[in-house]
DNA sequence: CGTCGCTTTGAATACGGTCAATTTTTGTGG
DNA sequence: CCACAAAAATTGACCGTATTCAAAGCGACG
């Protein structure tokens, strides 16, 4: 599963095979940067000056369509890499990457990412793994909107958002991040009203229970099968 | 508009920032693979051990979901780069590479890509580059499935094609690849049906002249109208 | 306690998918 | 060169999923 958020800093894709000497050298380099709930640490379109890796808080991004439509490409949570475009040269931001909450992240500029590619050719390399990944899941998510039906499409984003930031309780596993039934939508590519209904659905099934931002997960092979079966 | 296929060798991403004495070097380690039409390159989850770049024929990159239906990606034309997650280690291909004609590829190994990682650190720099730009066009075309209706889907993708492998004829634009109604229908996700229904319609408008295997484009800035406009 | 935002649910509709039958095109072999 | 087979494309009828619009319910928070 791509994207697994790590819980140190050293097991960065990005750190592959460098000394814990040349991590720390890496890391002095970057700067430290708060931000509130509701800014942008960059928007769609701009040009990619930064790298970020977050440490705290969670960070959407967004992609906007030319006539205004918005999908919810992706929750970053600590510790992942975002705005991994910055390391190729003079790219734009695919993406709006906004805070939902107080947030922390280490930042690398432009000029010093060079640098530090110069003198880390690994770094290089472990990014295009990273890019690589990348590309895989958007080919993959790409397919599945393509083929697949919505409660499928749901079904998978649930299990892959439990897998990422999923917290186990004595009733279940809950998805520990505040998404609407809107921001659901816009992630598999359909309407606030279809997730709502399906998750009604599977709520009278007894597979979740779902509130207000919250989804709790009773029966988390009733989700697979969804996700996974025949038809 | 990403992936132009380049007229020159030494045009590639991937040799951005190169001498020409560099790009000869490197152009020395490769062999070159001829294959018929109708074999592939490599499979989907097949270790990623090789990388291309195609200078003959035309490949289909194609993906197969669990439940056996197939979407296909892209079609590769001359020259341009494929099997680019070979420049990662440990990867595998998250596409299937199959020749539509007889072909002839430049290949790279998976050994001699990393020795040349070594010695031409820009190399990596540049195939970040190439990564990039491979995200942004699935995270875009991923927006648009799950934003656009059939449509208008239908009108990017075949101005996209008509901007990769066009060829002006005095009637107008001719989309220079064998591309079924089928194939048309797995690029944007929907079926054969709609795509000739489609395609007819627009025919009957006289926007375009549609034949087997074959899309000739009358009026360009009619098409584009359908892929923009409002609503 | 009232407002605001999120959520649910119903009803109507449309887009696109499915299936089946037919036509057109292409290529092949006699 | 023609005839025939195979593949591709078209078209119609029907149907189902998901969208749209509207209205009402619920919960959080000042």
């Amino acid at each position: 599963m791509p994207f697994q958020p790590v819980s140190r800093l050293e097991d960065l894709t990005l750190f592959n095979k460098l000394t814990e000497e040349e991590i720390r050298q890496i890391l002095k380099t970057a700067r430290q940067q708060h931000i509130q709930a509701g800014e942008f640490y960059f928007m769609q379109d701009d040009p990619a000056e930064a790298f970020y890796v977050l440490t705290k808080g969670k960070v959407r991004l967004t992609q906007f369509t030319a006539d205004g439509q918005q999908i919810l490409l992706r929750i970053i949570v600590p510790v992942t890499p975002f705005g991994a475009v910055a390391l190729a040269d003079h790219e734009t931001y695919p993406v709006s990457a906004q805070a939902v909450e107080a947030c922390t992240a280490l930042v690398w500029g432009k000029t010093v990412l060079s640098q530090l590619l110069g003198r880390f050719p690994q770094m290089a390399v472990n990014a295009v793994k990273i890019m690589a990944e990348h590309v895989q899941e958007f080919q993959q998510r790409f397919t599945e909107i393509a083929t697949q039906r919505v409660e499928r499409r749901l079904a998978r984003m649930i299990l892959r958002l439990a897998h990422q930031t999923g917290v186990k309780t004595p009733r279940g596993v809950e998805v520990n991040l505040p998404l609407s039934r809107q921001d659901l939508a816009e992630m598999v590519g359909t309407t606030l009203y279809t997730v709502s209904r399906t998750l009604s659905q599977w709520e009278s099934q007894g597979l979740i229970q779902a509130g207000r931002e919250r989804i709790l997960i009773l029966h988390p092979h009733g989700l697979v099968k969804i996700a996974e079966e025949e038809t």
